[in-house]
DNA sequence: CGGGTTTGACCAGCGC
DNA sequence: GCGCTGGTCAAACCCG
C-alpha cells in the first residue's frame, strides 16, 4: 500500500484525551454530526463516536436490488454486538486511510442515498476482530467516513515505528522538565 | 501458491 | 407480513 500515517490524518491528536466531542472510545454517544476541523492544509480530520448509524449522506441511490435465486451458501446474519465503534471523518483523496494496521476486505455494498459504495474490512490479525467501514461523503466526495468496530487486541509494529520517535522526544521532554523544576 | 480483492447472493433487522 | 436495506459469506479472480 502505501507509507504508514498519512500527512491526512491527525493521529498523535487522536491518541491523546482530548476534549469531549473530539474522540468517544466504547461509549455510544448521542448522535454526532461532527464539525470538521481543519489541522493544516490539506488535512481535516473528525472523530465522531456513533452508535448505531454513523453515516449522513444524502442523495443518489445505487442499491442492488438483487434477486435472490435460491443457491446454497448463505448463513449468516447480523450479530447486533455492542462493540466500541467510533467514526470518524478524513478529507483525503485515499478511501482506506493506512492507520498501521492490516485490513482485509470482505465486501462492498452500494448504500441507499450515497452515489459511493460502502467498503467493509477486517483486521487480518488471527485474534483480532476488529472492523471498519469505509464511505465516502455523497455531500463533499472528498471527505471519507471510517468507523471502526471493536478494539485491536494486538499491537501495530508500524504504529508504534512510527510513534517511537514522538515517545523518545516526550521522554525527552519530561526529563528536561524535571531538570528545570529541581532548578527552580 | 498464498493472500487480498471483487462480486453475486443470502440472511436478518427494521419500518411500514 | 412484506419489502427494503445493511452486513456478511464465499467462490472466482487477481497479483506479487
Amino acid at each position: 500500500m502505501m507509507g504508514c500515517l498519512p500527512a491526512a490524518v491527525d493521529w498523535a491528536s487522536l491518541l491523546l484525551p482530548r476534549a469531549p466531542g473530539s474522540l468517544h472510545v466504547g461509549t455510544p454517544p448521542p448522535p454526532v454530526v461532527a464539525s470538521e476541523v481543519e489541522s493544516g492544509g490539506n488535512s481535516a480530520v473528525t472523530v465522531a463516536g456513533c452508535s448505531a448509524s454513523a453515516t449522513t449522506a444524502g442523495e443518489g441511490d445505487t442499491n442492488n436490488k438483487a434477486g435472490k435465486a435460491g443457491k446454497g451458501g448463505g448463513g449468516r446474519g447480523k450479530k447486533k454486538a455492542s462493540r466500541p465503534r467510533f467514526a470518524f471523518q478524513t478529507r483525503s483523496e485515499n478511501d482506506v486511510l493506512d492507520d498501521g494496521y492490516r485490513w482485509r476486505k470482505y465486501g462492498q455494498k452500494a448504500v441507499k442515498n450515497s452515489a459511493f459504495p460502502r467498503s467493509y474490512y477486517r483486521c487480518t490479525h488471527h485474534t483480532c476482530d476488529v472492523k471498519k467501514q469505509v464511505q465516502r461523503l455523497a455531500k463533499d466526495t472528498s471527505i471519507v467516513v471510517t468507523t471502526y468496530e471493536g478494539v485491536h487486541n494486538h499491537p501495530c509494529e508500524k504504529l508504534m515505528e512510527a510513534l517511537s520517535p514522538i515517545l523518545k522526544q516526550l521522554q525527552l521532554l519530561s526529563q528536561f522538565q524535571s531538570c528545570t523544576n529541581q532548578l527552580l
